[in-house]
DNA sequence: AGAAAATGGTTGCGATAGCAATCATTCCCG
DNA sequence: CGGGAATGATTGCTATCGCAACCATTTTCT
């Protein structure tokens, strides 16, 4: 197999993306973290805030989260001490466990996520050309896609 | 501060990029695995060998492995149990420490090489169209340069 | 109905990595 | 020169998370 070695534009994009991503992450995270959430808490309750009775079996959570189930298990332990989520067994399966977004969770969501947001827009997207949010929206569309269809 | 929603294409961008770079890593991490290596080896290992002598101070490292210097210390246990590095004691310096590839790490290097590199093109190059390329390129060098600004 | 398989969740263990504290060495300033 | 600050690296502690093993419950198949 011939190695076909990477252009300097490609080289410079694949560089650039990983040197980046890291930082950019723990920045967003920074900011977050003066509501005593990270990342990952956030992800939680933002996705439980958008489903159904603001509640999903941890099963499919964890899908959601790109979380083992016992990665859940364990990030389920801090939420649930923080009063952000409630367990609920479900009556029709004793194999099933719900998590659901409280009141004080869905409160302090609504606080953090304009900040959030605001995080997102000034270290990312704001400094984006219109044509390089379409790129990234294309472009990481078929990343993502192609991973899918393996 | 009244909050400015994302458009729909910001958005999309925003969504696909989060939900995306974390598949994408453990992707080509799992590629790199039937090599023993993990990204941060790999990383490390190239690093060294791009470096003068093949060797790097510790604490420079670490910098450019965006790991504390403890991250490294740990780090390097791994590498040096597997002999792919060794550790020099600074003759000049005696705070100071070196990582130096071995010939071993340098072979094992040149073999994962051309398959980590088939990996980049096959999950995320060669997907990119040309004009994506360079908006990756663009856009998070301007990420990076508004991160380093701060 | 009853055994085997599948599903959902938790637990023990190990790996990674950050923070704070520590130690050694070197640098700097009076 | 001598003492305090800075620098380089390591160690203890902690938190996250995956894997494998496990247990409970439900489903499926005969």
């Amino acid at each position: 197999m011939a190695t076909k070695w990477l252009s300097p534009q490609e080289m410079e994009a694949w560089l650039a993306f990983i040197e980046t991503t890291g930082d950019l992450m723990k920045a967003i995270e920074r900011d977050l973290a003066q509501y005593g959430l990270d990342r990952g808490d956030y992800q939680l309750l933002a996705i439980l805030s958008e489903s159904e009775d603001q509640q999903m079996r941890m099963c499919d959570l964890a899908d959601r989260l790109r979380l083992t189930r016992s990665g859940l298990t364990r990030r389920m332990e801090g939420v649930l001490k923080k009063k952000l989520v409630t367990r609920i067994q479900s009556t029709e399966d004793g194999r099933v466990a719900f998590a659901q977004l409280t009141t004080k969770g869905f409160e302090l969501l609504k606080t953090a996520a304009p900040h959030h947001l605001e995080s997102v827009r000034s270290l990312m997207i704001d400094l984006l050309s219109p044509a390089e949010i379409k790129a990234f929206a294309t472009g990481f569309n078929k990343i993502s896609a192609n991973l899918s269809a393996e």
